[in-house]
DNA sequence: CATATGTCCTGAGAGC
DNA sequence: TGCTCTCAGGACATAT
């Protein structure tokens, strides 16, 4: 998402629009005055992205911070709908829009100060990335947990990055059970937690992401993600990694988690 | 402190 | 056709 839209570097902010503002609008902070006035006329400096949020720098120094949440998506031009539509920046510059559209409404809008960057996105609120953190760190961060190791893949504050499906899909890879607490897992099994980690995030990010059976995810150019997955929704079918085991849906912490119980026994040795 | 759970919201699809 | 039910990529407040 984030390079998808990362043309908007170098563009100037000319206005800020919220079409559904009389009409369940989605959360943006500050106040809409406020957000105006301290965004209009910026110019872009850089984007980036913390953990799953994609972070607009502005010359100002304060920062503009989408989170997408569950069905947001960060946009150049032609979203699916007018009607879900919430923010427009009109650019000016190599391109003319930034548009967040959020079929659910869930996603979250920020505009931050260097200092309340670092309150809501620094150490304590936000670990390293998955895809910079090394594997000695990932095991000092979660080893000790009593927590199941998909539930403690997916904190945040544990480490950056990791979402429902990419959960399921690194610890099939590894032959862990999902329910397993983080302090049966051995110094092994670290290492391969971050190795496989590392391979399937690049992967996804070669796919353009994942896109599920609601069609919801698209990227920038509109297309859908094309990472293909091994046990994510796929109860039921066969698994492609034993071709013996059929995939099994569970459910922790109030979300999916899809796994081979031939692959990744309950009970396997330590 | 660490861990567990309910909730925010809309829409798609299944089953009756 | 139209109703009800379940499910959905996340994060946070509150409870235990």
């Amino acid at each position: 998402m984030r390079r998808g839209v990362a043309s908007v570097a170098g563009c100037t902010i000319r206005d800020f629009r919220q079409p559904r503002l009389q009409v369940q609008p989605i959360t943006i902070r500050p106040g809409p005055k406020t957000f105006r006035r301290r965004v209009v006329g910026r110019r872009i400096a850089a984007v980036g992205r913390v953990g799953k949020r994609i972070v607009l720098g502005l010359d100002s120094g304060d920062a503009i911070v989408i989170e997408p949440r569950m069905a947001g998506l960060v946009l150049l031009a032609d979203p699916p709908d007018r009607g879900h539509l919430h923010v427009v920046l009109e650019l000016s510059g190599p391109e003319k829009q930034l548009l967040f559209w959020d079929r659910r409404g869930l996603g979250v809008v920020r505009l931050v100060t260097p200092a309340e960057f670092a309150a809501c996105y620094g150490e304590g609120k936000m670990g390293p990335d998955a895809l910079e953190i090394s594997a000695a760190e990932l095991r000092r961060r979660l080893a000790a947990s009593r927590r199941a190791i998909k539930v403690a893949l997916l904190d945040q504050r544990a480490l950056a990055g990791i979402g429902n499906i990419y959960a399921s899909e690194i610890l099939h890879r590894i032959g862990v059970h999902p329910a397993w607490p983080c302090n049966r897992l051995g110094r092994g099994h670290w290492t391969k937690l971050h190795a496989q980690m590392g391979k399937v995030l690049r992967e996804a990010l070669r796919s353009q992401g994942s896109t599920l059976r609601d069609k919801g995810f698209r990227t920038a150019a509109g297309e859908v993600g094309r990472y293909r997955f091994r046990v994510y929704q796929r109860a039921g079918q066969p698994c492609l990694q034993c071709g013996r085991g059929e995939i099994v849906r569970i459910v922790q912490a109030q979300r999916s988690t899809f796994f081979c119980p031939a692959c990744q026994p309950e009970d396997a040795g330590v």
